[in-house]
DNA sequence: GCCATGCTTCGATATGGATCGAAGTATGAA
DNA sequence: TTCATACTTCGATCCATATCGAAGCATGGC
């Protein structure tokens, strides 16, 4: 009486901790190699190297060998929005996060979801863009207006450019600690970097958030509001 | 090294196959006793007992007694939309489905999702309103425009009404046979009562399909028209 | 009261799979 | 060549848990 697809196949790849783990540390964009994953996960290299296999022939994420490395990165875009998706379930049928550390406030401020920005930051900057016309829902997607185009040339990005690329431009992603909306797509990809690139804020090494500079927060405000 | 909600125990909830098959019979959005489900499920009542305590415990469903009977359902309408979201994932992920008989084919032209119509004509319902302006996109989520709000009307549901209930009146939801969204929220759910109540559609006793009489059909299609 | 039905709890089983130690295969460095 | 590092494969262990039989509670019909 199964309608549709095999859905406790992909559930129960993830649902294994070791396994959500490492799946969780991929979500920082990164590609990781099998002893750092082992280490996230805390098992040894060789429990990680048989759930690294299992997570491929899943098709949840994908190896590429360099030198005597192999890293490894979440296959797509859309495993990544399935993770946030299902963070976002977990948040509120979970039992209450007992404490909420500092790690934690930073995380809901800021952070990476697989390579773009998420967080309270970036639904604040994915409502501006809805309430200015920026962005438009339209058939099958989210789409780029004029104005949004330029709204996106005044942090140096070039539209165009990115269109040509694979992917879509622009697409929803659900925040898991806002439960709304932010921009993921190249366009979503492009900003984050330029973020970074432009020193407005910096990757935490060891965790998913991204450390605003006072400063930076500021330029981040003052784009926004021009 | 875990960054946010405990993704692994609710993935592990579902990751069951007896238990993913409960969750996807209850997508039909049928309440269904514990019989029922372990029918769906293809195991005893004892072990359904013993799923249904754990799908209770981690929130994914509710029960409610009544007479000798004790009825399940999913317990929110996001538990829906994320084992949507999962069958997407699983859909593309997975080995390709050796025979898409044809109760697959009517699932991907109409079936149930929780409360509202999913499938092919779910999602040229959903495109044709966005292109008409029925529906925008606005600050953290979707929104019924005047013309929307005429439109519905055009089909027997008062807006005003739905807006005084619980829950949110628009909303997406990810189509796994489409990949594309759909209308979910109480007008989705308004307008999936209102195609049966109309006849022009009546619901598949085993299975989540939606079927269309020739003349329904007729009729949904001069309603979007219109 | 009695029995039938729907469901849960308890106990026993067994099986899948996560885990790690040890050994094996690549790749690079010296 | 020799050694070290990165990773995989193999084999054994061990534990969680899915499963069902049997018994235990409710509820409803008679």
């Amino acid at each position: 009486m199964k309608d549709g697809p095999d859905i406790a196949r992909i559930a129960n790849l993830i649902g294994d901790p070791a396994r959500a783990n490492m799946l969780t540390a991929l979500m920082s964009g990164k590609a990781l190699t099998a002893t750092e994953l082992a280490n996230e996960a805390g098992v040894t290299q060789q429990t990680a190297s048989s759930h690294l296999r299992k997570l491929g022939e899943g098709q949840l994420i994908c190896a590429r060998k360099q030198g005597r490395h192999r890293y490894f990165a979440l296959a797509d875009e859309r495993i990544a929005r399935s993770l946030e998706a299902l963070m976002d379930l977990a948040q509120n049928t979970g039992h209450i996060r007992t404490r909420t550390g500092p790690k934690d406030a930073r995380l809901r401020e800021a952070r990476v979801c697989y390579n773009h920005l998420a967080g309270q930051m970036a639904t604040r900057l994915y409502d501006h863009m809805i309430g200015r016309d920026y962005l438009k829902l339209s058939v099958g997607g989210l789409a780029l207006t004029e104005a949004g185009e330029s709204f996106a040339r005044s942090l140096g990005i070039d539209v165009g450019e990115l269109s040509g690329k694979r992917g879509l431009l622009c697409r929803e992603c659900l925040d898991w600690s806002e439960r709304r909306s932010h921009l993921a797509g190249s366009l979503g990809r492009a900003i984050l970097t330029q973020i970074i690139d432009r020193g407005w804020a910096e990757r935490d090494t060891n965790s998913r958030a991204i450390l605003f500079s006072a400063r930076g927060r500021a330029q981040f405000e003052r784009w926004i509001a021009a």
